[in-house]
RNA sequence: GCCGGCGUAGCUCAGCGGCAGAGCGAGGCACUCGUAAUGCCUAGGUCGUGGGUUCAAAUCCCACCGCCGGCUCCA
């Protein structure tokens, strides 16, 4: 007999008895399954030792992943019904934030997304069917060659990595049978509403020399409004994709004939783009950076010596030859700072040293994963190396991460998640060097208040670090600042400055990036604003429309010349069409403010205005709206 | 790089063996307009590139380049 305790009740059942009767004898209606700590266990989990359970009921998040689990496996079922039951292998089939997916090979088939109507179908039907799910648990040698006869490989390829004490269940309905720790909802009929959305590749076991099975996305909700709700999402998200506003602002260019992942900023792109360098470049002399620059290309001596040729030349562009020696376009801009670092004897007095630069850096990558802006082969980093002594580096990182959160939140973001990744195996520096610097990294993050997640193990070789990932307009995650230790090029370098003790010491060394990359960061920001950008950032400001071009032409050109003389950037609209179009024009433009004059506005010597975001604002005086600008300007809105 | 899909006018796309198409945009003309599309006319294409099959290829096949969705990798 065992002990169970529910919402308070508490119940002696046979060893064995499963949750679902338990909930029955408990008179608890309508659970999907329960918590016993952080486990998850379904309602035909049998319950085996005493244990507290808080039940799960369909508003409660954890309940959605449960049925989700289960659509996998109907899905999986489904495509066993269609191409045959020994010619479909399955992979694995979790969930994930939205919905679930299933990896799959199908032996002489591939699915296309025109085959998901018909899966979907099938699987509607399974559904409608309301098979009731079975659980049970099996021995490792039955279950090895229970998959073996079934052809399912990779089934058997998982089994032989469980660990030989866990127990191995099965989950089936009808005639489909999975191998599957759970949980489950009870029967096909319980799962919520559900779309197939599309279809990838994906290795088997992450593992890029193992083949590469299908893998099939479906999102799933309890609620059909919440499911069209996500889907709406989608196409919104495809609105605000900042490759599509690149095209429709004007305001870069990516294109085959120029090369893959090489971007041209047109105009408008280069006015934003000048905006946050100017910005940035402000805001580090105003923090004791010293700004530098440096060459795009290295002697491959040079590389040798940083390493950068040993580790990092599969993503370098191909060497050139010049006068017998090879040079390589530049992947980092480190090197060249710490020449610029070793160029005199350095002093303690001097530190910390902060050099920074934005610096273009040349990365081969690899062309299934270029991206618009956000992943490509030539950017500009907006790059800083900080140069200390051992008793600085807290207060160094503690103002480098308060200086990114700072400028972060000047361009609106707020959605960031923060992670300190941490020694890995094969890492070098002293333990000493180790634990110092990581100990500053979670000390500055928790004396800012922000919330972290530890990447256990996931530093580079060189050093430990903090990331900050900024959520884009569906919800993937780009990393953008970044505060890197490095115990590597010091040593490689020779890096060393005269300590108060007249003796030749070793500094630290951090790498930072705030943007990240500016081009990457302009493609959040495009999407984090879904192309209307803030008023400080607009390439165009405000567009002037004279009713009539010819009898309120001077007049725009009058307040043309007052905007401009208070540097606001602006435009006349001086193609001759119908007013509503004109307008309709600057909005696509996504431009802040439209300024329209007629007769009343020249006589009355005033101006309409309206805002992008605020509507029709009615008639302001010119100096009112100037004021009304810089104010806004000045605040960063 | 790998798996799948896709490259047709400046943009968005239709056509899928038999004359190269639409809408938007662009240029011109008329309209002179009060807060999200005035009407008419015109120009614009080596159908990604190269090869093949065929009497005939945008259309079918192959290779390459690029893009899209992912995987792996990363700022």
């Amino acid at each position: 007999m065992v002990k169970v305790k529910v919402e308070g009740k508490e119940l002696e059942v046979e060893k064995g008895t499963r949750l679902g009767e338990i909930f029955e004898n408990l008179g608890i209606e309508k659970a999907i399954g329960g918590k016993a700590g952080q486990r998850i266990i379904d309602l035909l989990t049998p319950i085996e030792e005493d244990m507290e359970i808080v039940p799960i009921f369909k508003d409660d998040p954890e309940s959605l992943e449960i049925m989700r689990h289960t659509l996998s496996h109907i899905m999986a079922h489904a495509l066993k019904e269609i191409y045959g039951y020994d010619k479909v292998h399955l992979g694995i089939g979790p969930t994930t934030e939205e919905g679930f997916y299933y990896d799959v090979e199908v032996e002489g088939h591939t699915i296309s997304s025109e085959d998901l109507p018909k899966i979907e179908e099938k699987m509607r039907e399974i559904i409608k069917n309301n098979y009731p799910l079975f659980r049970k648990t099996i021995e490792r040698e039955e279950a090895i060659k229970l998959f073996s006869q079934m052809k399912e490989k990779y089934k058997v390829d998982i089994i032989e990595r469980i660990d030989l004490e866990e127990t191995i269940s099965l989950y089936g309905q009808d005639g489909f049978v999975d191998l599957c720790k759970g949980p489950h909802v009870p029967s096909t009929g319980m799962v919520g509403e559900f779309k197939l959305t599309h279809v990838a590749g994906a290795y088997w076991m992450g593992d890029s020399s193992k083949p590469m099975l299908q893998r099939i996305y479906g999102i799933a909700f309890w609620d059909k409004k919440e499911l069209e709700e996500r889907l709406r999402f989608y196409e919104e998200a495809k609105k605000r994709d900042h490759r599509r506003l690149g095209k429709e602002l004007e305001l870069f260019l990516i294109e085959d004939e120029i090369g893959a992942g090489l971007v041209i900023w047109l105009p408008k792109g280069a006015i934003l783009r000048r905006l946050l360098e100017d910005y940035w470049k402000e805001e580090h002399i105003k923090r004791g950076y010293q700004l530098v620059y440096t060459p795009h290309v290295g002697n491959a001596k040079l590389w040798q010596i940083s390493g950068h040729l040993e580790y990092y030349k599969p993503n370098m562009f191909s060497p050139m030859q010049i006068e017998e020696e090879e040079y390589f376009v530049k992947p980092m801009n480190c090197p060249f700072h710490v020449a610029i670092y070793k160029s005199k004897v350095r002093i303690y007095k001097e530190l910390p040293l902060k050099l920074a630069e934005l610096g273009t850096v040349y990365r081969y990558e690899m062309s299934g994963v270029l991206h618009g802006l956000m992943r490509v082969r030539g950017f500009t980093q907006d790059d800083a190396h900080i140069i200390c002594m051992p008793e600085q580096v807290e207060e160094v990182i503690e103002e480098t991460l308060a200086f990114a959160i700072n400028m972060l939140k000047d361009f609106g973001f707020e959605d960031f998640k923060v992670y300190i990744s941490t020694r890995p195996a094969d890492a070098i520096g002293s333990t000493e060097q180790w634990e110092l610097a990581e100990g500053s990294l979670k000390k500055a993050v928790e004396k800012l208040g922000l919330s972290y997640e530890i990447d256990e193990g996931g530093g580079a070789f060189y050093g430990p670090k903090i990331d900050i990932k900024i959520r884009d307009a569906i919800g993937r995650l780009w990393q953008c600042s970044t505060i890197q230790f490095d115990f590597n090029l010091p040593e490689r370098f020779n890096m060393e400055y005269v300590g108060p003790d007249n003796r030749r010491h070793r500094p630290y060394m951090i790498h930072r990036a705030i943007f990240g990359s500016i081009e990457r960061f302009i493609g959040v920001l495009l999407e984090h604003y879904a192309g209307l950008l803030p008023l400080w950032l607009s390439p165009v400001q405000v567009k002037i429309i004279p009713i009539s071009p010819e009898k309120h032409g001077s007049y725009a050109k009058q307040i043309e010349t007052k905007l401009k003389q208070e540097g606001i950037r602006v435009e006349i609209y001086l193609r001759d069409e119908r007013l509503n179009a004109r307008i309709r024009d600057a909005e696509l433009q996504k431009i802040p403010y439209i300024v329209v004059l007629g007769d009343k506005e020249v006589e009355s010597n005033s101006l309409s205005v309206r805002g992008k975001r605020e509507g029709n604002m009615g008639s302001m005086s010119v100096e009112g709206f100037i004021s009304m600008l810089l104010e806004k300007i000045k605040n960063k809105e």
